[in-house]
DNA sequence: AAATATATTACGAAAATTGTATTATTTTAT
DNA sequence: ATAAAATAATACAATTTTCGTAATATATTT
């Protein structure tokens, strides 16, 4: 048996998936097309995986697995505030963690018994996993306090569907005020409050215009 | 002849392909969702339009026109810098303007003859009078000097894939500098260069950090 | 050279999509 | 209120897409 070989294509078509049903959902890419992506033949695919169900399955569990992992070594790592923004940066850039959007949605519309629950309960484990190593970061002071947990975690997930997200939008009284969020955060980082920023308002009460003095 | 509720359904129709067409591109998306999503029966679509290709034709036409419109006038009009960028910033989160690329993808795909070189062609219009525009709102000091009109269009676009769009990353010598470049974006939004930021470099060569006094 | 992994092609079955027809319901104008 | 128009709902055949398997050929590994 060739291991290494064998997982190669293997892993191929796990990440072709991954991205693919990212963008699209799962029920829209056809498996040819997920094969024509990794550079696999249909028949290879199927010495992997008896269907496309079990496929997103081990998409999903890579990623929840993985991409967490991703994201706890680095809020957890020795180094600075900004160096694990950016890090975090890079991670979202590739896209390699969290779970899209539109993957879920076709998820939940298959009927298969279990499948819901599975993935709701898998979700809920991630969400409070980074919940909590985040607040882990935050007590220590290695991000401003006044910055919602709920806000890096969605900032991490997809920077693209930021201003789109109900879910995120429905955090703050007006559309405006997440707009000041992300101005915020751009403007001054996660680090926590120095003396430089004194003419601050209370928590995501500031103006949406940065000081310059 | 009920003219106004004869077109009430028809824009609703086109709203929806358009959302979904930008989502998931012209193939992913059967008619029937498109109906399903506009509210409307599959027998009001092919009251409007002859086939799927047709109604993607006329997508593509509203936004190149109306989205355009809509992006020079708020260019032009008599407002402040961060008024310009707060309601482009708007603009964007209305998706309302600009063409996917999943869109353009799957419509190249099509052997229509004439199809592709229309696209290309009104692309390339729209493409050029948008920078035009910029310059002019730059020229004038409305924008910072240092700030590459192409970011501006991509960022106007869709903040989404910003960071993982290839042409756009293309632009700048290291993914670090298309960072630098939201960052200074955010941290100085689009006003010109005053007397607050003496201590800047040369044109996309700050410092990754703000520089906090 | 043998064994294994993969590609290619073909294929039938199942499912999805398209486009049309028919009839019922709702909306609009008079 | 009534007629006309617009729309919805349903059903349907024709077409296309997708799925999953098989048989055979090619490449890779051992």
């Amino acid at each position: 048996m060739t291991s290494p070989s064998k997982n190669r294509k293997r892993l191929q078509i796990l990440a072709s998936a991954r991205d693919l049903f990212w963008k699209y959902g799962f029920r829209r890419v056809p498996i040819e097309e997920i094969c024509r992506h990794a550079g696999a033949s249909k028949m290879t695919f199927y010495r992997f995986f008896p269907n496309k169900i079990e496929l997103a399955k081990a998409v999903f569990d890579e990623e929840t697995g993985r991409g967490l992992e991703r994201f706890r070594t680095i809020l957890r790592e020795e180094s600075s505030s900004a160096e694990k923004i950016r890090k975090i940066f890079l991670l979202k850039m590739e896209g390699t963690h969290n779970i899209s959007k539109e993957f879920l949605q076709d998820f939940y519309g298959n009927s298969e018994v279990g499948l819901k629950q599975y993935i709701d309960q898998k979700t809920k484990e991630s969400w409070n996993e980074v919940l909590s190593d985040f607040r882990y970061a935050q007590d220590r002071g290695w991000f401003r306090r006044d910055l919602k947990p709920e806000f890096l975690y969605y900032f991490s997930q997809k920077v693209g569907d930021m201003l789109t997200d109900e879910k995120l939008l429905s955090l703050y009284p007006t559309a405006q005020d997440l707009i000041k969020e992300v101005t915020n955060f751009f403007a001054y980082g996660i680090s926590p409050a120095d003396q430089s920023r004194t003419s601050r308002d209370g928590e995501h009460e500031r103006t949406q215009e940065p000081e310059r003095p």
